[in-house]
DNA sequence: AATGAATGAGGCTTCATTCAT
DNA sequence: AATGAATGAAGCCTCATTCAT
């Protein structure tokens, strides 16, 4: 249990079917209001959350941006929703994968996996998580986006460090600093990942588990250690 | 001469010397402007481009807002002065880099090595390419940033697929989906890279060097093919 | 029908008591969206177009400067509106003057009773458009004005000609040069006077008859043909 | 002698051929100060008054807007030689005028004649009192300009008068109002007419004069009354 | 005579938000 | 659940003018 706690809805279980509710002033859920989160999620990827207004967003709902009030109490409510939905889903999917018990390789590569798998449900929201990340996390209410990051962390850091341990990965690397660029390789694809092209994300995930595991080089790797 | 062309002063010669200006309407140059674009740099990279207003960037300066734009006809144009500055220097160097003759693989190390040496000397303008690039892109004027972008992107592809021409590389890789994934591990790094800290950017260098040719895992590489 | 085409409501009928309504960008009609036209109007007859600022505007109904971007989306978008109305109406009448089937003489005189009964109800769109239509005239959007205008020209030198070949006015002026002198005498009016003065409005057209007709001179006429 | 008084050349006799020079503190007269209010009149001719800026007026000289500022002490001051030179020579050719001691019929003539005969060498000067004449009065440095226009119409009123009561004009036209009309006719000529086009300024004159004098009518006046 | 930098006041406009209906 | 009107703060930018050099 436990682990990522977003300001939404916290302690639900992945399990329990409890109908969904929020803690906050933010609003009681309904199809609406979702609908809302969704058309705002694409202009805030669109455009970036602060070159969104409100009225563009009510504009995409046919209705008056004063009336985006009776759902949600700020703009950043609204962004707040959709970055906790995509986190709360990955967060899950990462503690299903390390429940397998798999060796650290292929749990590993199952977490890559799982990050290139989001890029087309949750576009949007990884976007907006790029690009204004730097904006958002100014404010109060967003830390528990940093105390997510923290966790997610915690969980990829251990299997890098299990997998050295068990001869899986070289020593030689700094397990933090394996993590955070793999990380961004994932989620940075967003910028230019575009459904239908060439690859999908399944070819991605292949594509990079390969460099990531064997290399860009051919023949005998340069240097190692035990 | 040629190639990346910004908007500014491109064509110029690394080696030289010559009087420095701009060839378009952001206004000649000059000490007392080079130095309002490095405090806006600053500003830009730490809150973002929208976030950061005209006065901050006087106050910083410690004059009047307006008077910003004696030197200036808009704050696009300080940003716009900000990444060209940046894009010049990076192409220059690449340039250089794969004008020496190198092998591939040396050459290309030494691009990453590029890449990562620029962290520390523009930073600003990097996190503010990566924070504020989509909303930038919008503005005709930043078109120029496309192009370039355009532009290195060509100078790794060739080099990736000499070295897998060469033998060096392997073939079972997409040269252009292995620059962008290369490319983004580099410029993201700026978003948590800080000076002084465990490793100095010629360590990260090096260290991404060893994961990238040689890949994370132990023993033979899996799968293989000349 | 058709003619004379504002970018407001044109095409609608003298006699269709449709509902009120634009085509273009520009709001839509409201009462109290027309009541700030007419202040507005007001204001720029008697400071200029450019010397009045939309605080003033804004102040005369008693809201925020901000407040009138609710009702227009911009101060030219007011003075737009301002002038559209006026030449609607205008060329309405005109429309009915020239539909009565009357002798050329007749009809020029009755065009210029319209013209000077427009002084008091249009008085300051009038002179909005006197002091400040080569200000204006500048931009794309008032392009209509020049067509507006033209259309105007047409059936005045129509008229004219019609006169002229009815043997009712003299052969020897320039049909074109004669409508310009008329007009200007008409409009330029506005500067001047002011209802409760010696003559009104009616008296005003009167008195230009009398002399466009028959001249300042007395006695017989000096050069005549046939 | 006196009369109109600007407030440059005042008292200065049209025979006197003494040095030109400025009562205030405008700033002596020079070849370059003649020319730069040249351009500002040409600026200000074309884009109205308000909306020249100063800097427009230096870019045209090819300096700066501050050095201007060794020329002028103020924008004002640049439209206050424009205004005043053209009403100077007005005036003085008035003057030479009803000095001639002709009929009343005759100098009313000459005087149209005058009138359309500035138009070519004054065009900048007369647009400017057109289209910014409602703006500019409100200062009362331009106070001069009203007491101008009155010795004007003085001059003008005298004339007509003198032609009802020597049996020239009908008598039942008001002199007043007869004269704004012709005011008016002549000088918004300035808007439309084009040196090149069909007639010159002479020719204008002969025409407006014909229309004045005999009417647009053929056959019999109307009405008409000793 | 002119430059280059800055001032200071003010202009138009945007926009998240509120609230009575 | 939504409208329509308005707020209030702030944003970018303009521009006549000043002044030391």
């Amino acid at each position: 249990m436990g682990g990522v706690t977003t300001r939404k809805n916290s302690g639900q279980s992945t399990t329990a079917p409890a109908k969904r509710q929020r803690a906050t002033s933010s609003g009681p859920a309904s199809e609406r209001r979702d609908h809302l989160v969704k058309l705002a999620a694409e202009l805030f990827a669109r455009k970036g959350f602060q070159a969104t207004t409100v009225r563009e967003i009510a504009d995409e709902a046919g209705i008056l941006s004063g009336s985006l009030y009776h759902h949600f109490d700020s703009k950043e409510t609204i962004v707040d929703e959709v970055l906790s939905t995509f986190l709360d889903d990955l967060v899950a999917r990462y503690r299903t994968a390390i429940g397998s018990g798999a060796d650290p390789r292929s749990t590993l590569s199952e977490m890559v996996r799982i990050g290139f798998g989001t890029l087309e449900p949750h576009r949007a929201a990884i976007t907006v998580m790029q690009n204004d990340w730097n904006y958002l996390r100014q404010f109060e209410r967003f830390n528990y986006l940093v105390k997510a990051e923290d966790e997610v962390e915690q969980i990829w850091v251990a299997q890098i460090k299990a997998g050295q341990a068990a001869g899986q990965f070289r020593a030689d690397v700094d397990p933090k600093l394996t993590y955070r660029m793999i990380r961004d390789t994932i989620w940075v694809a967003v910028r230019w990942f575009r459904p239908g092209g060439r690859l999908n994300t399944t070819g991605l995930a292949e594509h990079y588990i390969t460099v990531l595991f064997d290399g860009l080089a051919t023949g005998e790797r340069t240097s190692q250690q035990a």
